[in-house]
DNA sequence: TATTTAAGATACCATTCGGTATCTGTTTGT
DNA sequence: ACAAACAGATACCGAATGGTATCTTAAATA
């Protein structure tokens, strides 16, 4: 038979991309059969249907930031530089990406939030497992005497991630990098400021 | 005849609040007749297509953000006490929103991005008109020294949007409004560092 | 090499989409 | 009171949607 894997995996990271760019409800199962150069009988034997591919989809990209982004982190050995590579992770994330459109957090989120409760679910679920890491670089910072005893891991890594995502938010709409820039160096002052 | 102003402004406002719960194309225009109890008839007859009516739908809510937002600016005299009052313009969007479904800005900006440019115009120039008065406050504040004059107008407004933007994509995605409040208590202590 | 198994192509389905042409009915001006 | 004007309803259109049943073909096994 022809390669099971390889042909899902395909129809995944090809499917994932479009969904990143034009939306969910916006890419029609035609666009994905042009992109993929398979046909819809081809998509339905390996996924139950639209919504199945949608959520697949999503997970795929997930893992594949995850591991990006917890390889970003364990470059680093200590809690301020983790943080910085995190910055850069964004800043390099305009020029080499790992998926077109922008941020998936962003883009699913917004779209999943009240129409597609099952996407919504791993939307919150990546976000969370970024999140965590986040705060888990912080305690361990704090313990380590690397980082400022009051700061309040939860708190510091809300606004982190909120500013980042905010920043990306502004710089896609304006088509510049600028936004995302200037968030990014207030950041990194404030990694300054609960460092020691 | 029936009364053409007030017939297009129904439609205006309920499928501009379609259009930002559900989004631009996850709303049909089947969708809007039974929400308005209209006819496609009816709807047509006063906009063009339906590219026309989100555009129009959208820059009614604009006007509707705009009005309240200067409002809420106007209530201060002095620059700290207007950024702070626009904290908590968007600490009362929680509990009344102009409209459901979360900030146009962040809902529309990413999807109108790559798909729907005459759409993503209205909402640049919706974002571009905020940013501007934010600028204004605090040009204003450094001029009448109730603000560090070392203060960045440009920098400071782009990282208090950035931050609540992405405060509400995070408290809408998880469904809670714990982490719009610890954005807004960061960006409270911001206005604290740079008031004289 | 022949048979089995499953990957993928083809052809079709009902439904819904945005959009339009036409008709009805209400309101206004004379 | 009547005609003109227009708001809104009705009925329809072709195209595109997600989805399925069936057929073909390629690979694995024996």
């Amino acid at each position: 038979m022809r390669n099971t894997e390889s042909t899902k995996e395909k129809i995944l990271s090809v499917s994932a991309g479009l969904f990143n760019v034009q939306g969910f409800k916006a890419t029609s199962l035609s666009d994905i059969t042009t992109a993929t150069g398979l046909t819809k009988g081809a998509i339905y034997r390996h996924f139950a249907d639209k919504n199945d591919l949608e959520e697949k989809s999503f997970v795929y990209i997930s893992l594949l930031i995850q591991k990006e982004f917890s390889r970003v982190i364990k470059n680093e050995n200590n809690a301020p530089d983790k943080l910085r590579a995190i910055c850069h992770f964004f800043l390099n994330y305009i020029h080499s990406p790992i998926i077109q459109g922008g941020c998936p957090i962003l883009n699913a989120g917004v779209e999943s939030d009240d129409t597609k409760p099952f996407l919504n679910q791993k939307v919150i679920e990546l976000l969370d497992s970024l999140q965590f890491a986040l705060q888990k670089i912080i305690q361990k910072g704090i313990e380590y005497g690397q980082i400022k005893k009051n700061t309040d891991p939860l708190s510091f890594s809300t606004v982190f991630i909120a500013a980042l995502e905010g920043g990306v938010l502004l710089s896609k709409l304006r088509k510049q990098h600028t936004d995302i820039k200037r968030v990014i160096a207030h950041l990194q002052l404030q990694i300054d400021l609960i460092s020691n």
